[in-house]
Formats: C-alpha cells, sequence, structure tokens
DNA sequence: GCCCATTTGTACGTATGTATG
DNA sequence: GCATACATACGTACAAATGGG
C-alpha cells in the first residue's frame, strides 16, 4: 500500500490510494470514507498524514467535509 | 496536579493521577469517577486529553466505562 | 411515548513542538 | 530554511445511550 522508502510523500501517497478507492466505485458517493482514526490504523499513519491527504482530496472537490460528521465522497 | 512544562504528556499526567485516586480509595470500586466534562474542569484539560486518559485505564482494566451512565471504577 | 439533561463515543479543524532530510 | 512526519493538545460538533419527569 504505503511506500515508506519511495520518493513520493506518505500524503500524496495515501490520497492516490484514495482517490483510487473512490474512482473504482469502492467508495460510493454520498457514503462516508474511512474515519482518519480508521484511515491512520489501515496505512499506519499519523493523523496529521491522514489529514493533508484528506485535505487534497477536499481540494480537489472529491470529497466534502462534514465536521463532526465524516468525509463523504462527493456525487457526480 | 497537572505539569503543563513538564516532559511527560498531559493525558499520562491525569491516567496517573487517577490511578493515585483509585489505589488511595479515594474512588471506590463499583463507584464512579468524575465524569469527563467534571474532570475537564478540574484539571483545567480539554475534552480529548481526558478521554485519552481514561481509555488508558479502560485498557488497564482499572475502570469500566458505560456510555450514557459513566465510568466506574473495577472491583478488585 | 416524549422531552430533556447528563454522559460517553466519534469525528473534523487547528495549532504547536520535535525530529529528520 | 523548508518540507515531511509524528505526537500532543485544544476546540467544536454531532451521535447514541441512559435516566428522570
Amino acid at each position: 500500500m504505503i511506500d515508506l522508502e519511495g520518493p513520493d510523500p506518505l500524503y500524496q501517497q495515501l490520497a492516490a490510494i484514495l482517490r483510487g478507492r473512490i474512482e473504482s466505485g469502492e467508495l460510493q458517493p454520498n457514503r462516508p470514507i474511512p474515519s482518519v482514526a480508521q484511515l491512520q490504523q489501515e496505512y499506519g499513519l499519523a493523523r496529521g498524514t491522514v489529514l493533508h491527504a484528506v485535505e487534497m482530496l477536499k481540494e480537489e472537490g472529491l470529497v466534502r467535509v462534514v465536521k463532526g460528521r465524516g468525509t463523504f465522497v462527493v456525487s457526480q
């Protein structure tokens, strides 16, 4: 999954992985993606790193973040 | 009480304090410890920090957490 | 059953300090 | 100096369970 040795920043790698999971349909529109805590565990990353990755997806318009509820895949 | 300047994380300091209050008998078996909100006020900590400390005591088996009711000292 | 207060659970946002390359 | 990464901490918000009236 995540290549700790590779040249790419971990947050970029995670963002790419999540993009793939969205585009493959595994993560569906209007459904939540795993929480920051879950992604942290799942990929063995720090909270800040996960937040950075999600921030990128948000800026790309791929997800919509709702404080206190979760991060959702944008429909379209 | 809590040493804001010290090297130890605040949640570890609070966990240690609560451990002491349990072992001294101030907090008794099958009786609730102060609520998260009370501990927050009492020690001037954020909610997340208090939850982190309680989480540690739970993992140690010192307390039993009941959602909607409170956190209780385990008997024995 | 319904509302309400209390309490714990979960979740995101932000900031800071430290360490590494 | 800067980017990356981790750990800690505070703040805020929404959810769920419990119990009393």
